[in-house]
Parts: structure tokens; sequence; C-alpha cells
DNA sequence: TTAATTTTTTAGATTTGTCTAAAAATAATT
DNA sequence: AATTATTTTTAGACAAATCTAAAAAATTAA
């Protein structure tokens, strides 16, 4: 049942994918702050999509994608990605520029647009900010990670993603020689503010917050 | 005044735009048939975009793109050509499958983007239909050429551009060895239906309709 | 286990873009 | 010039997506 879906119904079924990634189940108030609207809308929407069988919708109690949903879900993520990468890898975007227009092209939904752009680029692994890119059947390639905030301290990890599109993150960590497969331990912790102290290897040490610590993922090596 | 406007807004003024091309000015039909909608919602549309400024519009009379109505159309329609281009230059879609995906892509409106898009693909000069590309500021290549029914006979001439975005007379075209580039002269223009023979260089003779012949646009040699 | 608080849903309104049917204006014919 | 035909606009309705305010349900606290 491939029903064609608005650019609405496309980003509601988005981030109920992205917040369902964190917890079990979503609520309404938290699909309203994520996708800036107020939760009747969510609501009014979570009716239309339960008739599309697109989530699996109790009202009063939760709400999921069901598998149409999530399949729709693994479509959009995997365009958005993959202009991502094309954005940075082939017009020179740099990686925090990215995320406001892939949130555009994510709904151009020709089927042979995106393979032929997934050849074109070399069918990529990840995007530039190391999420992993579904391939044309959905599947994904995961990466073991943790917040760079759980990393023991003195431990040698080499950065996999940050789960944060905000550009002004964004910039701040490349500024701070931080981006995807960055090395990089973590030298202490402040009690204080549980801030972090870390030595980027062969660069300085910087402090960073415990909020930016937690939105960066590693691989301990 | 650089009003946001909607995908509908810009398929608008994009329409009007193709159809002051032809004619001094334009029709509510003409519009509506072009556009695939019924005249009332035409109107409905012009008073808006009368609002706007985007056009100057007559109630009853007629109806033009104003300056900034035509910058807005140039806009769309560089975006348009430069993703045909894309398409058929760096991700091997054929000249007929473009025009459909184009359509989409040419409502991501990000100046960056398209800008950057057009360096990476070498700032060309027209699509893969021969249609001038604007550049950033508007200004277009135009080129001479003739409808290929109004080449004389035995006139060695070049096609230039095709317009008719009809997949099926693409496909036609260049099944049939005719494309842009192609070198040919008209051998012979039958009475009874006005279809022209026409020879291609280095190759066979074949049949066309008039109507064919007046889509196909050629530069004499 | 009531009462207070928070979350979620409903009711009703609004905006955008579209449509049909009817009215008004313009154009073409006799 | 009057009639007829065509084009265009208005009036009113509708679907999609949103909002505010009020009601209902669920949760938390007393
Ligand atoms: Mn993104
Ligand atoms: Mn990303
Ligand atoms: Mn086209
Ligand atoms: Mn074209």
């Amino acid at each position: 049942m491939l029903t064609n879906l608005s650019v609405s119904e496309q980003n509601y079924i988005k981030s109920i994918y992205h917040l369902q990634q964190n917890s079990e189940s979503v609520t309404t108030n938290a699909l309203a702050g994520h996708i800036k609207t107020k939760p009747a809308s969510v609501t009014d929407m979570l009716k239309k999509l339960q008739t599309k069988n697109l989530v699996n919708y109790n009202p009063y109690k939760s709400f999921r994608l069901s598998r149409e949903g999530n399949k729709a879900a693994l479509n959009i993520i995997r365009r958005h990605r993959l202009w991502e990468f094309f954005l940075v890898n082939q017009l020179q975007f740099t990686w925090e520029e990215v995320h406001e227009v892939a949130e555009q092209l994510e709904h151009v939904t020709s089927k042979k647009l995106v393979d032929k752009l997934d050849a074109f680029l070399g069918y990529p692994g990840f995007d530039p900010h190391g999420d992993p890119i579904p391939n044309s059947n959905g599947k994904i390639n995961q990466q073991v990670q943790m917040p760079l905030f759980n990393l023991p301290l003195n431990t040698l990890a080499i950065i996999t993603s940050v789960q944060n599109q905000s550009s002004d993150l964004l910039s701040f960590l490349s500024n701070s020689g931080i981006t995807i497969g960055t090395k990089l331990e973590v030298k202490q912790k402040l009690n204080f503010d549980n801030s972090l102290g870390i030595k980027i290897k062969n660069k300085s040490s910087i402090f960073i917050s415990e909020q930016i610590a937690n939105a960066i993922q590693v691989n301990p090596l």
C-alpha cells in the first residue's frame, strides 16, 4: 500500500521514528514539541495516520509507527541523509549547513532519483554527521557507539556521530577540531557541572559541557 | 520584497512566464488549461498574486507578470533547468525522464544550494532540451533559432532545442537519432498533411509530422 | 481514595488552494 | 443594435493542516 504522503505526513512520520529511537513509545506532547506544532494538531494527524495504517494509535494511551509507517520513515530518512552526503561531498557544504536544505530535498520522492543518487555517490553508509543511511531495502548499518559522556577516563575513542543538528553546535565542534573520525580521550570530569576535559589526539585539550558530551557518540578503540 | 512563495504560487508564476513567451498577454482559460486547474481557481490566485505585486492584473481584461514576478519566474526556471542538467549529466537520466523530477526539485528554494549546484555543474548555459539556463542574476543566453517546420528545403541546420516536455515525443526523437546538436536538412514537404521528410546527417531519412517539426527548433548553418 | 495537576482529545475557527454553479462582463453573430 | 455565445469573475462549499479554548481522561499528590 504505497500511499502518497503529504509533506506534513512525512514530517510527522519521520519525527515519530526519531522519538521512538530514544523511548519505547511516544507522547503527544513530545511529538508536538519536536515538530513545532500544538498537541491538538498532533492528535488530528494521528487519527489520519491511523486510518492510513501508518501508526498504531490508542487514544489517551500511546502510539507507535506500524510496520508500514516504519518503512515509510526509513525511506524519508534515506533521502535526507543521501542528500546531506551529496551536499557535503559534492557541493562543498559544511556539515552544519546541510540539515536545513535536506529537510526540503527529502520530500522529493522519486525512487529512481534516490537510487541513482545513491549509486552516483557510491552507496555511502553514513551521512556527514555519522548517521547510517538506510539502503534501498530500508536496511541500516548499525554501529556500536556510546555517548562520549559515558566514556571511561583515559580511554582512546573515535567519534562516530553527533546526535544533534543544531548548526551552532556543529560549527563549534568543527572549530574545536571535532568531527566524525576524530580520536580523543576524556582526561577529567568536573563534579561541579559534569563538564568533561577532553584531549583531542595531536591537539590541545578543551572542556565541553555535559549536554555536548551526550550529543557526541564514540566508539572506544 | 523577497516573499516566500508557496509551491502553488510558484507553479502559477512559472506557467504565466511560459505562456507570455508565445503571446503578449495571457488569458485565464489558457492558464487554467496549462496548469490543469479551473478558471475560477486561476482568478482566485491572480488576486493573491496581485496583492503580492507579482502580476499586473486588470480583471476581465488581461494580466502579465510584474518585474518582480518575472524575476521570481526566472529563479524557478533556473532551478528547474539546472536540476535537469544535473539529472542527465551526473545521474545518467535520459532527457525524457527529467522533467517530471525537476518539477519537484525546482521548489527547493535555497539560494546557496542552487548557486553551488550551478558551480558544481560548471555553469551550464543550456538544459538537456536546449533551453537556456538563467544565471544567478536572471540573465538568459538567448540563441537564434527557428522551428524546423520553417526551415527552407535542403538547408543544413543544427538542432538547438525541443519545445515540448512530452516524454513520448522526446524518446521518439532520441530513438530516431534526433537530439540537441544533431545536424539535418529538410528534403521534402508533403502538401497532404504538411509532414516533412528530413535527412539526418550520416543517417537515414524519416518523416515527421507538422506538430513535431514545430516543436523542434533549429539554427541554420 | 479523593483532589489537584498534567496530558490528551474534542469542538469550533482559520488559512490555503481548490471546486461547482451562477452571475457579470466581454466578444461574436445575426 | 440586439441577440447569442464565450470568457471571466463571484458566491459558496470543501479538504488539508493548523490553531485556541474547553472538556475529558490519566496521572500525581495529598
Ligand atoms: Mn539532518
Ligand atoms: Mn545528518
Ligand atoms: Mn522541464
Ligand atoms: Mn528542459
